[in-house]
DNA sequence: CTTGAAGTTGACGTGCACGTCATGTAATTA
DNA sequence: TAATTACATGACGTGCACGTCAACTTCAAG
């Protein structure tokens, strides 16, 4: 919370993880924390990257799959060769992003109806339930 | 193909998997082939059933959080008080669901200002990228 | 000074979702 | 009859994403 950065406690804290995930998570380098002494001093860039990450997690992508992601997020700091590339795995990325959101919503909806009819469903058997 | 069900090598190609996971599904109850003698005969439920497995996994569902959300696809099939804590849970589900495509909405967001910024980026470098 | 809290590095263990043999059977097909 | 083809059942292996435990260092507080 220092001013200098976030200790792995900190951030265990704050992203409800645990130290040996934040560990595994550098050793896969998703993160780069600076080492004070022995001691890892997670940057203002590190938290970013952390919400990306599992957020990312969320949609079931692989943690290397993330770090394909992440780098598209650090473009300023690549080679401009490199970025075309990376650009280019954006625009897929996006397009199975958005896929999988429509898909979602899709299925959301598929369970509204099916939620409709079972109410109706235990309505008509004189089932209570719980209320909001 | 027959009207008798579906034979596991039908399934596998038509759904893009393996018999190992068609096997692995039913060992976990997750669906359930009809046997003809020793072989597998998977019935329409069954296909249904396997749509709705691959989408949870795109998802990122595990296994047994589908095998929780296809017995609420099941609700005829069951008895009238486990239909209430079934119910329970759809929505709870839904819930987790609806969090979650707005999430993914603004991942997308977040990730096509990204896009453009690179796109920019790289244009101001005059560097070409692949049409569409 | 020592004690305790917080951090460190190995190294091995674990749950999930299958992959990969090895081996066997049952029904066509040459 | 012999050989595919398609399926079956174990049983062990694998990659991922960490969990867990042992042993060690650092440092502020009592």
């Amino acid at each position: 919370m220092t001013d200098t950065g976030y200790s792995i406690g900190e951030m265990c804290k704050e992203f409800q993880v645990t130290p040996r995930t934040l560990r595994f998570y550098e050793a896969k380098e998703l993160l780069f924390p600076v080492r004070i002494g022995q001691k890892r001093l997670f940057t203002k860039r590190d938290r970013a990257r952390l919400k990306l990450i599992l957020r990312g997690k969320r949609f079931g992508f692989s943690l290397e799959e993330i770090r394909q992601l992440l780098n598209l997020y650090d473009l300023g700091d690549q080679q401009v060769t490199q970025m075309a590339r990376t650009y280019e795995l954006g625009l897929e990325r996006l397009k199975a992003m958005e896929d999988q959101r429509d898909e979602l919503n899709s299925a959301i909806n598929d369970l509204k109806e099916q939620l409709v009819w079972g109410e109706d469903f235990l309505a008509s058997k004189g089932v209570k339930l719980a209320a909001e």
